[in-house]
DNA sequence: TGGCTACATATAGAGAGCCTACATGTAGGC
DNA sequence: GCCTACATGTAGGCTCTCTATATGTAGCCA
């Protein structure tokens, strides 16, 4: 999966993945890599600091718990989250529906 | 049309666009809004690197000409390019379904 | 004549986000 | 003692798209 083509749409992926559970991190990379069927294997260097920054955005609200020793951060989606995830997925499809008329015309 | 979601597919718009005619920069831009049924404005400012970008990379060839006393130059696919737009095209397919799986999973 | 719009190309610099590489630490198996 | 899995985090680099600006022609209109 090339990089660039994740641009612009880590933040849905970040989001849609913990709409219905609470995660940390680690196993939100998990997540990605087992919804994907393993196509998507995004490094810790990209999705820790963008966790941090949809916090900031105020999409994401984080705690920290323990668990056998280990520090978790837990993101859980907002009310603000909730919504900026339904735009995402309204704009997924319409960016879809124009690239691919674009890549492909039924002319 | 949010920028970064175009990343790493503005390449396979533009050589998706020059696939069964040749054109020019202005005409590539206007190929694109047509295509997309307004949907996408690119500015020169992008499309204009990214032709040289990709002729640099092979996948063009530009010739330069003149008509009605204004210079084009106009860009055509090769051969190399060609391979590469079909690549793009399987690309694109398996990035949509992947994302849309992680987007919306039917569980 | 002057000014505006459409046509046409090009570059510099900013901005943003994803990546690699590295740093740090715990738990558990061998 | 060493390795792997678990777990978080930052610094710096890279690349692409964008904004802004520059340059120039052709044609219309007042």
């Amino acid at each position: 999966m090339n990089p660039d083509a994740l641009r612009g749409h880590m933040d849905a992926l970040l989001l849609s993945v913990v709409e219905h559970e609470p995660l940390h991190g680690y196993a939100i990379i998990e997540a990605l890599r087992d919804r994907s069927g393993g196509a998507l294997d995004v490094p810790t260097g990209t999705v820790y600091p963008a966790l941090r920054r949809l916090e900031r955005a105020g999409f994401l609200a984080s705690e920290w718990a323990t668990v056998g020793g280990r520090k978790r951060r837990t993101y859980r989606l907002t009310d603000s989250g909730r919504a900026e995830l339904a735009g995402e997925r309204t704009a997924w499809t319409s960016f879809t529906s124009v690239i691919g008329r674009v890549l492909n015309p039924q002319t």
